[in-house]
DNA sequence: GCGCCGACTTGCTCAGACGATT
DNA sequence: AATCGTCTGAGCAAGTCGGCGC
């Protein structure tokens, strides 16, 4: 496209501010959510000021890929800085720490009677539990050799519990008849049945897959009767599960301990596991029962059956010298096998897709722990050369060639917009959704001008999980120039970017950055948007509007990765009720007002020393109120701009912790308000290292 | 270079636990 | 004690990404 090159030429010549002036960086809000709806509004994530940072632990991290150098290099290379410098580095801290470690096991060791307030503080299990949870990875060593634990022992998965036959008095009709089904029938029936309140239940996919999956486990008999599902009559089973979930519902206390006891012993029995002399706790011990499988959004497969799981499904996975996990009575399992390239304790093949499942370590484990902390530690290293690596696409879109140009523009598109890089799927076998790389042409529009704007590009499909992307915003000329050239001559079920996929844009990413992918960027852009809002936003106010200031920075990341949730069914309700709360206490501070002005009023004419008491008190009531009230509007407006986005998912996964951690420390906020039991438990490391000036 | 697969992260939803209120 | 509303974790689907074999 020489002619496209020409054209671009002299228009780039304005456009060099790049490196010299700061970097200005719009995150326009989506137009999807009303100005009312986003009251955060972005701004520049740049400019970066990439200091040197000699006290930041960047010679720690990144390690180098395991995949990428030999073992001996790593091992040189490791261990030439990585032990001694973390100790240098953290050597203040580390002493302190454990000091304040030794000192609570004196406490433990000498007098353990002291802690009465804790039943079991003298029982010598309960010490042992309490060291465990001590226990800080982060402050040793990790493998450098690509394995991932020496020693694996784990009692392996608990499966579903088996099928319940219906009672005789449930009946099954079909064409009005009552007919009573086979128990592998009844138990795929049953599946349908528990879902008929749903809306899915109603889809012609759904119906069609179930009934298909159905007949396969009918008797011939049965087979020649049932031929149609609309003529299946399923509101006894319906009903019967209904009466079931109340009656639990209704349980005694008694009843309902009794379960949770059960649940507890379970937990302790199969839950945990030991990696490397510790004892962890495992994240998903039971495997998935069956049912019938929901796919999200347009589904193909949606209805059909989920088989149930066996021993004989089984791969167990645990060290040689463990003691292996018992199948149950009678059964084996598939295979037993002694993996520690990997972190799985046990998998099976699932049967809609036949992808994989796994039983993995809970997110509190070192296992995943050091894994998310190197994530933070790559996206902090894209940090440091995310200038370059923009200067870089941004030449590239004046490339003579189209690949280039496309990936320049993907890679854009990833950075600006924090889309995922779009693997290829394949048809028919998921619901049609896309990413960045996989971007058809009916997915976007331009718009050389519109409501005064130039070059204007909007972006409509939907993302993971069928979620609908949708925003509308300016681009630099050269990417709409590339834009429409890259949309020339196709077809609007074409592919945007017809000469790129992942595979090419990652190796492309690897060669700009040891160990940078294209989600890099979005841990990246999510992390640093949280900071620099946090700069922006934290007043200098009470800590309920200083959690206001933080929801919104976190929100603020919510929409820039397009994290949505459906309204909470009880949105407006609960809306109400907060309204009507706040309406009262406006009522209750106008009549404390009045009594002051009363008593102000008493005192003036008076002077005596009762009525100057009086004039306090009522002085502190207003008061009080005053702030009661500021802290209901504060959670009113909190829960209005949250509500259709979810936080969750950028707290759990995209904002770096230190962030959290250090932004808790500067302003005094305690931990608790921002983060749950799990996530401390998840983000232990964090808030053990990170301190108040902890940058990322 | 491509298609496939394995391993692991990310993402949304909903039941039920929990705590406040009546 | 019953009821109500919120929060949390479990559950599991759906992504990303690297490696392998051809």
């Amino acid at each position: 496209p020489s002619h496209a090159q020409g054209e671009h030429a002299n228009s780039m010549q304005k456009d060099s501010r790049l490196g010299s002036k700061p970097r200005t960086f719009f995150y326009q809000s989506r137009i999807y959510f009303t100005d009312a709806e986003l009251i955060v509004s972005f701004r520049e994530t740049s400019p970066v000021v990439v200091k040197s940072e000699p006290e930041e632990d960047n010679s720690f991290y990144p390690y180098p890929k395991h995949n990428k150098a030999s073992k001996r290099e790593r091992d040189d290379e490791e261990f030439e800085y990585k032990p001694k410098k973390v100790k240098v580095e953290h050597d203040k801290k580390a002493k302190k720490r454990k000091h304040e470690y030794e000192e609570d096991e004196d406490d433990e060791d000498i007098k353990p009677k002291k802690k009465t307030k804790d039943k079991k503080a003298t029982d010598g299990k309960k010490t042992k539990k309490e060291e465990e949870e001590k226990w800080k990875w982060w402050e040793e060593e990790r493998y450098t050799d690509g394995s991932k634990w020496r020693f694996l022992e784990h009692k392996g998965p608990v499966f579903a519990p088996p099928y319940e036959p219906m009672p005789n008095k449930v009946r099954f009709y079909y064409d009005g008849k009552i007919m009573k089904l086979s128990a592998a029938a009844e138990e795929v029936a049953t599946f349908f049945a528990k879902m008929l309140d749903h809306e899915y239940s109603t889809k012609d996919v759904f119906r069609k897959n179930f009934f298909k999956d159905w007949r396969k486990e009918m008797t011939s008999e049965e087979k020649a009767i049932i031929t149609d599902l609309n003529k299946c009559n399923f509101s006894e089973m319906n009903d019967y599960f209904k009466a079931q979930s109340e009656a639990r519902k209704q349980m005694s206390k008694e009843e309902k301990k009794k379960i949770k006891e059960e649940n507890e012993r379970l937990l302790q029995e199969y839950g945990f596991c030991i990696m490397d002399n510790h004892k962890e706790r495992i994240g998903n011990f039971r495997t998935e029962p069956p049912g019938l499988f929901r796919g999200r959004g347009d589904h193909p497969k949606m209805g059909m059956l989920k088989r149930r799981i066996r021993p004989e499904d089984i791969i167990i996975n645990c060290s040689k010298d463990s003691k292996q996990p018992k199948p149950p009575p009678g059964s084996k399992w598939k295979e037993v096998r002694h993996d520690n390239k990997v972190t799985w304790l046990a998998s099976w093949t699932e049967n809609i897709q036949g992808s994989i499942k796994y039983i993995m370590l809970n997110p509190s484990s070192r296992i995943k722990g050091e894994k998310d902390w190197q994530k933070y530690e790559t996206a902090r290293c894209l940090k440091k050369c995310v200038d370059r690596i923009r200067t870089q696409y941004r030449d590239d879109w004046k490339s003579k060639e189209m690949r280039i140009r496309q990936r320049a523009v993907a890679l854009y598109f990833i950075d600006k917009l924090a889309l995922r890089a779009g693997n290829e799927k394949e048809e028919g076998e998921t619901a049609d959704t896309v990413g960045c790389c996989s971007l058809r042409v009916e997915h976007i529009k331009l718009h050389p001008k519109i409501n005064d704007q130039e070059f204007v590009v909007e972006l409509d499909f939907l993302g993971k999980d069928s979620i609908r992307y949708y925003n509308k915003m300016p681009v630099e000329k050269r990417v709409f120039k590339n834009l429409q050239l890259f949309l020339e001559n196709k077809q609007p079920e074409d592919d945007l970017f017809d000469r790129l996929n992942t595979s090419i844009l990652n190796k492309h990413l690897q060669e700009l950055m040891d160990g940078l992918t294209a989600k890099v960027f979005r841990t990246y852009n999510a992390s640093i948007t949280l900071q620099q809002q946090l700069k922006e936003l934290t007043s200098d106010d009470s800590i309920p509007a200083k959690i206001l200031s933080y929801n919104r920075a976190n929100r603020a990341v919510a929409i820039l990765c397009n994290h949505q949730r459906a309204p909470p069914k009880t949105f407006e309700k609960s809306m109400q009720n907060l309204q009507t709360k706040i309406d009262e206490k406006e009522k209750q501070l106008s009549t404390a007002r009045k009594q002051l002005k009363a008593a102000k009023a008493d005192h003036k004419a008076s002077h005596d020393e009762k009525s100057k008491k009086t004039v306090e008190v009522k002085r502190k009531a207003v008061q009080r109120i005053e702030e009661q009230l500021m802290k209901l509007q504060v959670q009113a407006t909190d829960r209005e701009e949250n509500k259709q986005i979810a936080l969750g998912t950028s707290k759990l996964n995209y904002l770096d912790p230190r962030i959290s951690v250090a932004w808790c420390k500067k302003y005094g906020i305690p931990i608790e308000k921002i983060y749950n039991k799990t996530q401390r438990e998840k983000f232990a490391w964090a808030i053990d290292m990170a301190e108040k000036d902890y940058e990322f």
